[in-house]
DNA sequence: TCTATAAATCTGTTCAGACAACTAGTCTAA
DNA sequence: TTAGACTAGTTGTCTGAACAGATTTATAGA
């Protein structure tokens, strides 16, 4: 059991939220695991709400716990590499640098879910999804290749011309709140396709990006 | 001037968020820029306090937004490629994913600081600094290499010893603070050295990852 | 003028309470 | 049996207040 000392000069909020940390990665809390209820730990340590809410919000950010509404707080899972607090989407990210993004359409079709994507995105197989292939530039300088999977579903009324803009922006206007994003990377050669596309040599380093975003609601 | 709908689905943290993120990516805020207190925020929005805390607290963990306590908030830099809500330190992050941390302090020793290295931490030239190198090891798989810089004067009486365990958990029983991280990515080839060392082939892809951490007053 | 003290201003932390929105289970009526 | 209403529990949002700690500005005295 946590004591919490009310004189440390370290806020109560980080007490807690190293205790907690502690405890998953001593394996006391397990992925998936539920913590106890806001209120309960309110109770139990004597302090606010809002305190509680503090420790748990930073480790949710951090990406060791994970929170649904009306639901409750869980241990989250261990391959959730890095959390993006920040969900930026990369136009979003290029003029946060000061450079103007474009982004040309290579290809943009609708296929069913292949085994893998199906697994990725958690839907049924051959579930119809759009896949849309981009060449991402700034100030015209090639920068990387995307390939976006969206299940139909969420978004019906995608057309070719809207595929060309931002993917998030036209989302959220269609009233889907984006939660957030996770990223893994891995670092490997390019191959010849797109070495070309990206105007490097081939066998040229390149950082592959594999990145998930959620709904707010899973 | 923003608008705020207090009848509106979406929060009014949120609201206020995208309406200071539009403001810096149009360029009507620039990096460097004092932001209003929060107070005054409060008074022009009629909201309270906390609202606007929540809205700032969270363009400060998108690295939109740096805040000084006594000071005020600020844009922050364009520079700060990503920033790490979550300050992990590399034993916590392997700890996390359920393998043993080890490393292997290859040399440690006392230099004065060259021009880059001064320039990086933001120190005179020729200040002694701690140089570590490491060798990052989970469960006896190397994972990777490892040179640290950190000022004598943080850490006056660090030994050799100390060294091999984590810096992070050391500094932090010796009182300081840490407050943050920024990383930033790149790829490239191998060198000869670093091939043996990580027991990979040479020119093999490896992920360069700059980081820095500072301290809480900066 | 210069310096040391005091006041004002700012962010950081904490509290107690209120209502909204969502989830899951239970109970009721068709 | 089943569909729908109800209810208890959970997180999400918001308020207004208070004090602490850091920084800057103003002030008074030498």
């Amino acid at each position: 059991m946590l004591e919490i000392d009310k004189q440390s000069p370290l806020p109560i909020y980080y007490q807690i939220e190293a205790y907690l940390k502690q405890q998953i990665d001593d394996g006391l809390l397990k992925p998936g695991d539920t913590l106890p209820s806001e209120r309960e730990f309110s109770e139990q340590f004597h302090v606010s709400r809002m305190t509680i809410r503090q420790a748990i919000m930073n480790l949710v950010n951090a990406g060791y716990l994970s929170r649904q509404k009306g639901r409750g707080t869980f241990v989250a899972s261990q391959k959730i590499a890095m959390t993006l607090s920040g969900l930026t989407s990369f136009s979003e990210e290029i003029k946060h640098r000061g450079m103007r993004p474009f982004s040309r359409l290579l290809s943009y079709e609708v296929i069913p879910a292949t085994d893998r994507i199906a697994q990725q995105l958690s839907i049924p197989n051959q579930t119809p999804v759009y896949e849309m292939k981009r060449l991402r530039l700034a100030d015209d300088h090639p920068l990387a290749l995307e390939t976006a999977y969206i299940p139909v579903r969420l978004l019906p009324d995608l057309t070719k011309e809207d595929a060309t803009g931002s993917i998030y922006a036209y989302a959220e206007q269609h009233g889907l709140r984006l939660k957030n994003a996770t990223q893994t990377l891995e670092a490997r050669s390019a191959g010849p396709e797109e070495a070309k596309l990206l105007t490097i040599s081939p066998n040229a380093p390149v950082l592959l990006i594999d990145q998930r975003t959620y709904l707010e609601n899973g």
